[in-house]
DNA sequence: GCCGTTTTCGGCCCGACTGTTTTCAGTCG
């Protein structure tokens, strides 16, 4: 395929969204300006290659983008430029997007400031708070100055969004402080930790009682709140002092499964429910479902509203308005449930990790101590390679050694499987770190980019392609490169590498770092479609970073896999014969 | 701007809290 404009999904996406943003700060109608957001999602979501989409003409195809989006998309991909998207920036300054993200300032608020005092950035709004001059303005006043230096003050402090790994311990903090309070029946944390999202804006915490005072105070006193932003009746909201918003939702017992679906949301997904409801002359909402007549229909559990609006239960995950629609209609139709996800207990053992001999911070004992007492039943290291001497990479002489010790621990760990692997680097040239002959003496073969990030799209696509093609791969590490609230991934055609997987039989990582977990969710249906298999590998660098194994079973929960699925849920006789099966001619 | 078994126009989800108001607009989720 030839490249056009090198011009990124991702990047369209933020443009689109920020379009939505300048739209609406310049007044336009809110539904135009809901569709770009949505158009964003929705490209956002969908999985495939664009460039291709493009050539086709079937940009439409995606269900929220019309014609006015895909001729901006369009633009983009062919010239790298658009003539709307031009014109829409030039309504407003791009610089008020930023003053949208301080807490309580919406489009309308930052457009008075703009025509009223010309503030066009952060700075100039916090110099004008100071004196006092937006208080003069109509809607402002002294409560809002204030809150505005508090609001930029954050912003500055805290970036936004949060690795999932902070956002659950914050919020078991949380949980933990309310649910034992008297007279609480329920209490769980919704919103997008629930759904496992792989960063979370803020956490949402949802209590069934009657009494509602004594939660509120509970949860008032948790350690390590820096600021109430909201105190009122049935909804508080604070931010942490790690800078996560937390809010506090109080309901009555009986409504306590709808509030927990409403809060679980996606967004997307609420509203597509909502609208399923409405069909039908009904009302759906956080205090239950009430039909034509006005009438509550029973909804004890979340089951019920699905139940109700003739769904199968969608589990949390999928919560995302991706297809779990049509997924749960159909199995509600056949009176089917859905198919039980992918979880902790089915994991039997784990590939990529890291030891002292490399950069870990664990030896071989110590992990393979740790991986036995998590239950597991095979264990890999996956040091790694030469080339990686930031890292301690492995020399050929140092595989040996490591071999001999790890025959001294077979002797010591009976029970485990011990795999020899190794983490090797992709060159540059898409070669692999050590002679063939090395590498055929490994159990297995994790091959991943550690260098040469910016090559362009169609090399890096043909670097890694040659890797995946070398009969010793195994396993496909981080596949994007990505680095959650860092860096993005490398640019590289993932539809077309991914294609190559499944020929080739290499498993695809879904690297449980909670920095990485890469490969996206996102890409969960187009990988079953393709028919590659997944392996959830901790990437860990001490026995602690084994349990991050976790973040990976609940990204693949978001992708709908259930453990047969996952390379890594086999028990160690297939395993084995799967990590084999690599290169192999189907038997047929 | 998007969409369609009420279809090419006329809709587009819903409610709590805050601050500035004196009945409500704006923001947020």
């Amino acid at each position: 395929m030839s490249e056009v404009t090198g011009i990124s999904k991702d990047e369209i996406c933020r443009t689109l969204s920020e379009l939505g943003h300048i739209l609406e700060i310049a007044g336009s109608s809110p539904f135009k300006v809901r569709a770009f957001a949505n158009g964003s999602r929705a490209l956002e979501n969908w999985q495939g290659d664009l460039v291709t989409l493009v050539k086709d003409g079937k940009v439409t195809s995606i269900q929220g983008i019309g014609k006015g989006l895909a001729g901006v998309i369009e633009d983009l991909v062919l010239e790298g430029e658009s003539s709307a998207e031009e014109e829409i920036r030039s309504l407003v300054p791009e610089s008020l997007l930023q003053l949208l993200r301080i807490a309580g300032l919406g489009p309308k608020k930052v457009r008075v400031l703009y025509e009223e005092l010309q503030i066009e950035s952060v700075d100039a709004l916090e110099q004008a708070c100071q004196e006092n001059q937006v208080q003069a303005l109509a809607g402002f006043g002294q409560t809002s100055e204030n809150s505005i230096l508090k609001g930029i003050n954050n912003l500055r402090r805290f970036a936004g969004r949060h690795l999932v790994s902070q956002a659950r311990e914050v919020a078991s903090r949380f949980l933990s402080a309310v649910e034992v309070v008297n007279g609480v029946e329920r209490a769980e944390v919704a919103g997008s930790l629930r759904r496992h999202r792989e960063t979370i804006g803020d956490i949402d915490v949802l209590v069934a009682t009657n009494d509602p005072e004594p939660v509120r105070d509970a949860f008032m006193k948790v350690d390590g709140i820096s600021e109430v932003m909201a105190e009122g009746e049935t909804k508080s909201r604070i931010l942490s002092e790690e800078g996560v918003g937390v809010d506090l939702r109080i309901v009555e017992p009986t409504a306590f499964a709808s509030a927990l679906h409403y809060f679980t949301g996606s967004k997307e997904h609420n509203t597509r429910l909502r609208q399923r409801a409405r069909e039908r002359g009904w009302k759906l909402n956080e205090y239950g479902l009430w039909n034509e007549a006005g009438e509550a229909l029973e909804t004890p559990e979340e089951t019920d509203i699905f139940e109700h609006l003739g769904m199968a239960w969608v589990p949390p995950e999928l919560r995302e308005d991706t297809g779990e629609f049509e997924i749960a209609e159909s199995l509600h139709n056949k009176g089917a449930v859905w198919d039980e996800l992918i979880s902790m207990e089915d994991v039997q053992g784990v590939l990529h990790c890291h030891s002292t001999w490399s950069d870990g911070k664990g030896t071989l004992r110590e992990m393979i101590q740790a991986a036995s007492d998590l239950g597991w039943l095979y264990y890999g290291t996956g040091d790694h390679s030469r080339t990686a001497s930031y890292a301690g990479g492995l020399s050929i002489e140092q595989l040996a050694e490591q071999r001999l010790e790890l025959e001294e621990l077979r002797k010591e760990f009976p029970h485990m499987t011990i795999l020899q692997g190794i983490e090797s680097d992709i060159l540059a040239d898409g070669s692999l770190d050590y002679p063939d002959e090395v590498l055929a003496e490994l159990d297995y073969v994790v091959i991943s980019v550690h260098s040469s990030f910016s090559l362009p799209r169609d090399e890096q696509t043909a670097r890694i392609e040659k890797a995946l093609r070398h009969p010793a791969t195994t396993v496909w590490g981080h596949p994007t490169g990505r680095l959650l609230l860092q860096r993005d991934g490398y640019e590289i055609d993932l539809d077309h590498l991914l294609s190559v997987a499944a020929e080739e039989k290499v498993i695809v990582e879904l690297n449980a770092n909670p920095k990485r977990l890469d490969i996206d969710w996102r890409w969960g249906n187009r990988i079953r479609e393709l028919g590659v298999d997944i392996g959830i590998h901790p990437d860990a660098h001490s026995t602690h970073g084994l349990k991050d194994v976790l973040y990976g079973v609940a990204i693949a929960r978001k992708m709908g896999f259930t453990a047969e699925q996952v390379t890594n849920c086999l028990d160690p006789q297939d395993y084995l014969q799967r990590l084999k099966r690599c290169h192999q001619p189907e038997v047929s």
